[in-house]
DNA sequence: GACGTTTGGTACTGGATAGTACCATAAATA
DNA sequence: TATTTATGGTACTATCCAGTACCAAACGTC
């Protein structure tokens, strides 16, 4: 009564548990090799309920990929705003960056959304501006502060987290979608992370040596 | 007779005609939304030679795969060992690569290999180590040269070649695999190459002031 | 030019599955 | 408690398609 429409908490519950099981599936098997059946079996109910809340199966496809979006999205947004020194707060920002783009997870979201891009082309625009932009844009803002505090040689701010992720994610992101249940090792990684912001660094006039937290 | 194996000139053709009318089928509906029937429908003949010469579906995909990682690998083998001065030879490496990084060919066969490749690992490897990786293997042994005749600071080729595709590439490839249809400016590939060049350079300790060729 | 292999075309089978219809039941609301 | 709404379950339809079988025709080989 509170709101314009009542939602029934069950239709909520059905909902979630249907995204959640059809995530997994979609992911492990493809939205093809996926049935609505499979689908039922893993979330309870029937598949009478799915055609109710989603209309048809696109429908749910749609619904995961929106649900992905935001779980990849939630994470960036936990990027912290640090007051670190530069060199820190760069090493700290890439090693979230890649903790995120390396998950499992995040892998099997945008093996699942590129393999469909072509079918849903609106869900395109989502996935890429509101999932994996939003890392892009908090990077850009700092270094836009960073500029203008006199940290950092004034420039273009985009085009330094343009240059900045790039760096850091290399070709992790299509290394790791090419080769199923490969993983870089944590270590690897963080050398990574250091040569990447080191490179980036002495690339705008800067000295890493002169840094060192 | 001069061979082990005779093969049928007939066969051969078939064969080339399947593949090229299942690469465009499959780039353009995706694999599971492709019937065989569309298959013949485009190449002429009939099913019975797929199955003849293909075994089944897979081997079709499986075939269009390898044809595709044939096609990158040649293109990118032209690259040439050019005896520009660094500079100059490190923009035209930029540009080449982006050339082809960004063609819309490129990129679907990307997303076809990709969305498939949980059932066919064996394929990822193929594909990325025979595709993308060939010019990153050229561009390494390139900075090995040029460390050894000391145009270029001593130190990892390897690492110097990921840091230097990374930013040349930055994430047009993923932006691009997500927007259907949307194709970069050749003008603003341009200047980006240059400035990643550049900004190369200088993480290298190198001035690209200096260096204008 | 005769022989053998490869191909075309058609028709069939078997299995799978998206989507629908319908009724009974469980849960929320008043 | 009565009424409304969402859900479960089952069974059905209609379709689509991979893979197979078979025969006749085209082509390459010798």
């Amino acid at each position: 009564m509170s709101d314009t429409k009542k939602i029934d908490p069950r239709t909520l519950k059905r909902r979630e548990a249907i995204i959640a099981a059809a995530r997994e599936l979609f992911c492990e098997h493809g939205l093809a090799g996926t049935t609505l059946e499979m689908v039922t079996a893993e979330a309870g109910g029937s598949r009478r309920t799915i055609y109710e809340l989603f209309g048809n199966k696109d429908g749910v496809f749609e619904a995961v990929i929106r649900d992905c979006t935001g779980r990849i999205t939630s994470v960036m947004s936990d990027l912290e705003m640090s007051d670190m020194p530069l060199r820190a707060a760069l090493i700290h920002y890439g090693e979230t960056l890649m903790t995120l783009l390396t998950m499992p997870d995040t892998i099997r979201y945008m093996r699942l959304f590129l393999a469909e891009v072509p079918r849903f082309p609106k869900l395109g625009k989502v996935f890429y501006e509101s999932g994996l932009m939003t890392g892009r844009r908090y990077i850009a803002s700092y270094f836009e502060r960073q500029m203008s505090d006199g940290n950092f040689p004034k420039g273009n701010p985009w085009q330094a987290a343009v240059f900045f992720s790039s760096l850091i994610k290399a070709d992790y992101d299509i290394r790791q979608m090419s080769y199923i249940d490969w993983e870089p090792q944590e270590k690897d990684l963080r050398s990574h992370v250091i040569a990447a912001v080191d490179m980036f660094l002495r690339g705008h006039g800067l000295d890493p040596e002169k840094m060192t937290s």
